[in-house]
DNA sequence: GGGTAATAGTTGTTTTTGTAACTAACAACA
DNA sequence: TGTTGTTAGTTACAAAAACAACTATTACCC
Protein backbone atom coordinates (compact mmCIF):
# COMPACT_ATOMS: atom_id res chain seq x y z
CA UNK A 1 0.00 0.00 0.00
CA UNK A 2 2.64 2.57 1.13
CA UNK A 3 5.15 4.03 -1.86
CA UNK A 4 8.38 3.41 -1.01
CA UNK A 5 10.35 1.61 1.44
CA UNK A 6 9.76 0.41 5.05
CA UNK A 7 10.32 3.35 7.34
CA UNK A 8 7.63 4.22 9.45
CA UNK A 9 6.52 7.29 11.34
CA UNK A 10 4.84 5.94 13.98
CA UNK A 11 8.11 3.64 14.84
CA UNK A 12 10.42 6.91 14.66
CA UNK A 13 11.31 7.32 18.59
CA UNK A 14 11.04 11.07 18.27
CA UNK A 15 7.49 11.33 16.74
CA UNK A 16 6.17 8.50 19.01
CA UNK A 17 7.36 10.35 21.92
CA UNK A 18 5.71 13.45 20.91
CA UNK A 19 2.56 11.61 19.81
CA UNK A 20 2.44 10.05 23.07
CA UNK A 21 3.34 13.28 25.33
CA UNK A 22 1.08 15.50 23.39
CA UNK A 23 -2.06 13.15 23.86
CA UNK A 24 -1.43 12.29 27.72
CA UNK A 25 -0.58 15.28 28.34
CA UNK A 26 -4.56 16.53 26.44
CA UNK A 27 -6.71 15.58 29.77
CA UNK A 28 -4.71 17.46 32.22
CA UNK A 29 -4.00 20.45 30.69
CA UNK A 30 -7.79 20.83 30.40
CA UNK A 31 -7.82 20.79 34.08
CA UNK A 32 -5.17 23.27 35.35
CA UNK A 33 -6.12 25.44 32.44
CA UNK A 34 -9.58 25.87 32.84
CA UNK A 35 -10.06 25.52 36.76
CA UNK A 36 -7.20 28.01 37.24
CA UNK A 37 -6.19 29.66 34.02
CA UNK A 38 -2.37 28.46 34.52
CA UNK A 39 -0.05 27.69 31.38
CA UNK A 40 1.72 24.48 30.70
CA UNK A 41 4.84 26.59 32.23
CA UNK A 42 3.06 27.78 34.90
CA UNK A 43 2.23 24.65 36.92
CA UNK A 44 5.42 22.91 36.29
CA UNK A 45 6.63 26.11 38.31
CA UNK A 46 4.16 25.40 40.80
CA UNK A 47 4.34 21.95 41.46
CA UNK A 48 8.58 22.37 42.03
CA UNK A 49 7.93 25.12 44.46
CA UNK A 50 5.28 22.67 45.79
CA UNK A 51 7.50 19.25 45.89
CA UNK A 52 10.62 21.14 47.05
CA UNK A 53 9.21 24.46 48.53
CA UNK A 54 11.37 27.52 48.92
CA UNK A 55 14.01 27.82 45.56
CA UNK A 56 14.98 30.31 43.26
CA UNK A 57 14.32 30.42 39.60
CA UNK A 58 17.38 29.01 38.92
CA UNK A 59 17.75 26.11 40.49
CA UNK A 60 13.79 25.65 39.14
CA UNK A 61 15.41 25.91 35.74
CA UNK A 62 18.09 23.54 36.78
CA UNK A 63 15.76 20.59 37.89
CA UNK A 64 12.99 21.42 34.80
CA UNK A 65 15.32 22.35 31.73
CA UNK A 66 12.35 25.10 31.34
CA UNK A 67 14.64 28.03 29.82
CA UNK A 68 14.87 30.86 31.87
CA UNK A 69 12.47 33.46 30.31
CA UNK A 70 9.86 31.28 30.60
CA UNK A 71 10.72 30.91 34.29
CA UNK A 72 10.84 34.42 34.45
CA UNK A 73 7.34 34.79 32.96
CA UNK A 74 5.57 32.20 34.67
CA UNK A 75 6.55 33.38 38.28
CA UNK A 76 5.00 36.97 37.11
CA UNK A 77 1.94 35.69 36.54
CA UNK A 78 1.72 33.12 39.34
CA UNK A 79 3.27 36.35 41.34
CA UNK A 80 0.74 38.44 39.79
CA UNK A 81 -2.30 36.35 41.15
CA UNK A 82 -0.71 35.26 45.17
CA UNK A 83 -0.19 31.85 43.96
CA UNK A 84 3.83 32.86 45.13
CA UNK A 85 5.97 35.46 47.05
CA UNK A 86 9.10 36.65 45.84
CA UNK A 87 12.06 37.74 48.51
CA UNK A 88 15.10 38.95 47.17
CA UNK A 89 18.03 36.90 48.68
CA UNK A 90 20.41 39.32 50.97
CA UNK A 91 23.60 37.63 50.44
CA UNK A 92 22.93 37.70 46.62
CA UNK A 93 20.70 40.32 45.72
CA UNK A 94 20.44 38.96 42.07
CA UNK A 95 18.40 36.17 43.17
CA UNK A 96 15.23 35.85 44.90
CA UNK A 97 13.48 32.86 46.80
CA UNK A 98 10.48 31.79 45.51
CA UNK A 99 7.64 30.27 47.60
CA UNK A 100 4.11 29.19 47.77
CA UNK A 101 1.53 31.35 49.65
CA UNK A 102 -1.66 29.61 51.17
CA UNK A 103 -3.39 29.79 47.88
CA UNK A 104 -1.02 28.29 46.05
CA UNK A 105 -0.57 25.76 48.07
CA UNK A 106 -4.43 24.98 47.76
CA UNK A 107 -3.82 24.86 44.07
CA UNK A 108 -1.29 22.56 44.26
CA UNK A 109 -3.07 20.00 46.42
CA UNK A 110 -5.80 20.16 44.03
CA UNK A 111 -3.66 19.91 40.93
CA UNK A 112 -1.60 16.95 42.76
CA UNK A 113 -4.37 14.85 43.51
CA UNK A 114 -5.52 15.32 39.31
CA UNK A 115 -2.50 14.23 38.70
CA UNK A 116 -1.96 11.17 40.72
CA UNK A 117 -5.18 10.18 39.76
CA UNK A 118 -4.65 10.74 36.27
CA UNK A 119 -1.29 9.16 35.99
CA UNK A 120 -2.88 6.22 38.15
CA UNK A 121 -5.24 5.80 35.07
CA UNK A 122 -3.17 6.26 32.17
CA UNK A 123 -0.63 3.48 34.29
CA UNK A 124 -3.71 1.20 34.72
CA UNK A 125 -3.79 -0.38 31.36
CA UNK A 126 0.00 -1.72 31.94
CA UNK A 127 1.36 -4.07 34.67
CA UNK A 128 3.67 -3.27 37.39
CA UNK A 129 6.72 -4.17 35.79
CA UNK A 130 6.05 -2.84 32.51
CA UNK A 131 5.34 0.79 33.47
CA UNK A 132 8.62 0.75 35.85
CA UNK A 133 10.47 0.04 32.84
CA UNK A 134 8.72 2.40 30.76
CA UNK A 135 9.93 4.87 33.26
CA UNK A 136 13.34 3.80 33.28
CA UNK A 137 13.71 4.00 29.57
CA UNK A 138 12.19 7.52 29.55
CA UNK A 139 13.97 8.99 32.44
CA UNK A 140 17.26 7.64 30.15
CA UNK A 141 15.69 9.35 26.94
CA UNK A 142 14.79 12.33 28.58
CA UNK A 143 18.70 12.72 29.96
CA UNK A 144 17.65 12.11 33.28
CA UNK A 145 18.79 8.79 33.26
CA UNK B 1 14.94 16.08 51.72
CA UNK B 2 12.01 17.62 49.71
CA UNK B 3 9.28 19.35 51.39
CA UNK B 4 6.29 17.38 51.31
CA UNK B 5 5.18 14.08 50.23
CA UNK B 6 6.36 11.56 47.81
CA UNK B 7 4.98 12.99 44.83
CA UNK B 8 7.57 13.06 42.15
CA UNK B 9 7.41 15.25 38.92
CA UNK B 10 9.61 13.11 36.76
CA UNK B 11 7.26 10.19 37.58
CA UNK B 12 4.20 11.71 36.36
CA UNK B 13 4.13 10.27 33.18
CA UNK B 14 3.16 13.39 31.31
CA UNK B 15 5.79 15.47 32.39
CA UNK B 16 7.96 12.81 31.65
CA UNK B 17 6.94 11.82 28.19
CA UNK B 18 7.38 15.95 27.46
CA UNK B 19 10.86 15.85 28.73
CA UNK B 20 12.09 12.75 26.68
CA UNK B 21 9.82 13.77 23.47
CA UNK B 22 11.73 17.27 23.45
CA UNK B 23 14.88 15.51 24.34
CA UNK B 24 14.89 13.04 22.28
CA UNK B 25 13.50 15.69 19.26
CA UNK B 26 16.88 18.01 19.57
CA UNK B 27 19.27 16.52 17.53
CA UNK B 28 17.42 15.73 14.85
CA UNK B 29 15.26 19.15 14.90
CA UNK B 30 19.13 20.66 14.86
CA UNK B 31 19.41 18.59 11.31
CA UNK B 32 15.77 19.39 9.04
CA UNK B 33 16.07 23.32 10.96
CA UNK B 34 19.79 24.06 10.23
CA UNK B 35 20.09 22.06 6.94
CA UNK B 36 16.27 22.99 5.29
CA UNK B 37 15.21 25.41 7.41
CA UNK B 38 12.28 23.66 7.76
CA UNK B 39 9.43 23.73 11.58
CA UNK B 40 8.28 20.41 13.26
CA UNK B 41 5.26 20.07 11.09
CA UNK B 42 6.92 20.71 7.91
CA UNK B 43 9.32 17.71 8.09
CA UNK B 44 6.15 15.87 9.45
CA UNK B 45 3.91 16.20 6.46
CA UNK B 46 6.82 15.64 4.27
CA UNK B 47 7.31 12.88 6.00
CA UNK B 48 4.11 11.93 5.11
CA UNK B 49 3.84 12.04 1.69
CA UNK B 50 7.55 10.40 0.79
CA UNK B 51 6.42 7.32 3.04
CA UNK B 52 2.57 7.13 1.49
CA UNK B 53 3.16 9.07 -1.68
CA UNK B 54 0.34 11.75 -3.33
CA UNK B 55 -2.12 12.27 -0.62
CA UNK B 56 -4.58 15.47 0.60
CA UNK B 57 -4.30 17.44 3.62
CA UNK B 58 -7.31 16.25 5.47
CA UNK B 59 -5.80 12.70 4.55
CA UNK B 60 -2.55 13.83 6.36
CA UNK B 61 -4.83 15.32 9.11
CA UNK B 62 -6.08 11.85 9.64
CA UNK B 63 -3.26 9.77 10.59
CA UNK B 64 -1.18 12.30 12.00
CA UNK B 65 -3.99 14.30 13.96
CA UNK B 66 -2.17 17.68 13.01
CA UNK B 67 -4.31 20.19 13.20
CA UNK B 68 -5.38 21.47 9.59
CA UNK B 69 -4.52 25.17 10.13
CA UNK B 70 -1.11 23.90 10.53
CA UNK B 71 -0.86 21.50 7.84
CA UNK B 72 -2.15 24.27 5.70
CA UNK B 73 0.48 26.53 6.67
CA UNK B 74 3.11 23.29 6.13
CA UNK B 75 1.87 22.95 3.02
CA UNK B 76 2.15 26.60 2.00
CA UNK B 77 6.07 26.62 3.04
CA UNK B 78 6.58 23.39 1.33
CA UNK B 79 4.98 24.35 -2.07
CA UNK B 80 6.66 27.78 -1.94
CA UNK B 81 10.03 25.96 -2.05
CA UNK B 82 8.94 23.84 -4.44
CA UNK B 83 9.23 20.56 -2.17
CA UNK B 84 5.51 19.48 -3.24
CA UNK B 85 3.00 20.15 -6.09
CA UNK B 86 -0.54 21.19 -5.31
CA UNK B 87 -2.97 19.70 -7.99
CA UNK B 88 -7.10 20.03 -7.43
CA UNK B 89 -9.05 16.99 -7.93
CA UNK B 90 -11.40 17.73 -10.47
CA UNK B 91 -13.94 15.32 -9.11
CA UNK B 92 -13.97 17.03 -6.10
CA UNK B 93 -12.48 20.65 -6.33
CA UNK B 94 -12.73 21.71 -2.53
CA UNK B 95 -9.67 19.33 -1.97
CA UNK B 96 -6.34 18.86 -3.26
CA UNK B 97 -3.69 16.46 -3.76
CA UNK B 98 -0.33 16.77 -2.67
CA UNK B 99 2.67 15.14 -4.28
CA UNK B 100 6.52 15.94 -3.41
CA UNK B 101 8.75 17.03 -6.18
CA UNK B 102 12.20 15.47 -7.23
CA UNK B 103 13.69 18.48 -4.33
CA UNK B 104 11.24 17.43 -2.11
CA UNK B 105 12.02 13.53 -2.51
CA UNK B 106 15.64 14.34 -2.43
CA UNK B 107 15.10 15.60 1.01
CA UNK B 108 12.68 13.64 2.43
CA UNK B 109 15.26 10.85 1.45
CA UNK B 110 18.52 12.79 3.64
CA UNK B 111 16.35 13.05 6.04
CA UNK B 112 14.95 9.81 6.07
CA UNK B 113 18.36 8.47 6.39
CA UNK B 114 19.20 10.63 9.49
CA UNK B 115 16.02 9.68 11.01
CA UNK B 116 16.81 6.02 10.96
CA UNK B 117 19.82 6.16 11.92
CA UNK B 118 19.11 8.64 15.32
CA UNK B 119 16.58 6.04 15.99
CA UNK B 120 18.86 3.15 15.95
CA UNK B 121 21.70 4.97 17.70
CA UNK B 122 18.26 5.67 20.50
CA UNK B 123 17.23 2.20 20.13
CA UNK B 124 20.80 0.79 20.89
CA UNK B 125 20.68 1.64 25.21
CA UNK B 126 17.59 -0.83 25.01
CA UNK B 127 17.35 -4.66 24.27
CA UNK B 128 15.63 -5.91 21.32
CA UNK B 129 12.29 -6.71 23.51
CA UNK B 130 12.80 -3.21 25.96
CA UNK B 131 12.48 -1.15 22.32
CA UNK B 132 9.41 -3.12 21.27
CA UNK B 133 7.81 -2.85 24.62
CA UNK B 134 8.44 0.45 24.58
CA UNK B 135 6.51 1.09 21.68
CA UNK B 136 3.49 -0.81 21.91
CA UNK B 137 3.23 1.76 25.37
CA UNK B 138 3.65 4.99 23.48
CA UNK B 139 1.30 3.74 20.92
CA UNK B 140 -1.13 2.90 23.47
CA UNK B 141 -0.72 6.66 24.78
CA UNK B 142 -0.79 7.99 22.02
CA UNK B 143 -4.00 6.41 21.55
CA UNK B 144 -2.49 4.84 18.11
CA UNK B 145 -2.73 1.41 20.17
C1' DG C 1 40.62 49.50 44.09
C1' DG C 2 39.45 49.11 39.14
C1' DG C 3 38.56 46.62 35.11
C1' DT C 4 36.64 42.54 33.04
C1' DA C 5 34.02 38.60 33.07
C1' DA C 6 30.22 35.84 34.85
C1' DT C 7 25.53 35.25 36.82
C1' DA C 8 20.29 35.98 37.99
C1' DG C 9 16.72 37.52 36.09
C1' DT C 10 14.04 40.72 32.86
C1' DT C 11 12.44 42.94 28.69
C1' DG C 12 11.70 43.58 23.64
C1' DT C 13 11.06 41.73 19.20
C1' DT C 14 10.17 38.20 16.04
C1' DT C 15 8.16 33.47 15.06
C1' DT C 16 4.81 29.99 15.81
C1' DT C 17 0.78 28.40 17.59
C1' DG C 18 -4.24 28.25 18.79
C1' DT C 19 -8.84 29.50 17.94
C1' DA C 20 -12.47 31.10 15.51
C1' DA C 21 -14.42 32.78 11.65
C1' DC C 22 -14.39 32.54 6.91
C1' DT C 23 -14.70 30.97 1.59
C1' DA C 24 -15.64 27.73 -1.80
C1' DA C 25 -17.40 23.53 -3.19
C1' DC C 26 -20.35 19.71 -2.57
C1' DA C 27 -24.50 16.94 -0.58
C1' DA C 28 -29.11 16.03 0.60
C1' DC C 29 -33.59 16.64 0.08
C1' DA C 30 -38.07 19.02 0.11
C1' DT D 1 -34.50 24.74 -7.87
C1' DG D 2 -33.57 26.47 -3.44
C1' DT D 3 -32.51 25.89 1.25
C1' DT D 4 -29.84 23.98 4.73
C1' DG D 5 -25.99 21.43 6.21
C1' DT D 6 -21.24 19.54 5.64
C1' DT D 7 -16.63 19.40 4.21
C1' DA D 8 -11.67 21.00 2.55
C1' DG D 9 -8.90 24.29 3.19
C1' DT D 10 -7.59 29.32 4.22
C1' DT D 11 -7.19 33.59 6.71
C1' DA D 12 -7.25 36.86 10.64
C1' DC D 13 -6.33 37.86 15.13
C1' DA D 14 -4.91 36.80 19.79
C1' DA D 15 -1.90 33.98 22.80
C1' DA D 16 2.39 31.86 23.59
C1' DA D 17 7.14 30.50 22.57
C1' DA D 18 11.90 31.49 20.87
C1' DC D 19 15.77 34.24 20.74
C1' DA D 20 18.60 38.06 21.57
C1' DA D 21 19.80 41.96 23.98
C1' DC D 22 19.56 44.16 28.27
C1' DT D 23 20.06 45.55 33.72
C1' DA D 24 21.77 44.76 38.07
C1' DT D 25 24.72 42.44 40.96
C1' DT D 26 28.57 39.57 42.21
C1' DA D 27 33.16 37.22 41.27
C1' DC D 28 37.75 37.24 39.65
C1' DC D 29 42.15 38.94 39.44
C1' DC D 30 45.86 42.29 38.15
Amino acid sequence: MDKKGDFELENFLPFLLNQAAEESSLAFQRVYKSRYGLLRTDWRVLFHLGIHGRMTAKEIGQRSKIHKTKISRAVQRLAERRFLTRTRDERDRRSEHLELTPAGEAVYRDLRGIAEEYDAKLSAQFTRGENALLRVMLRRLAGMG
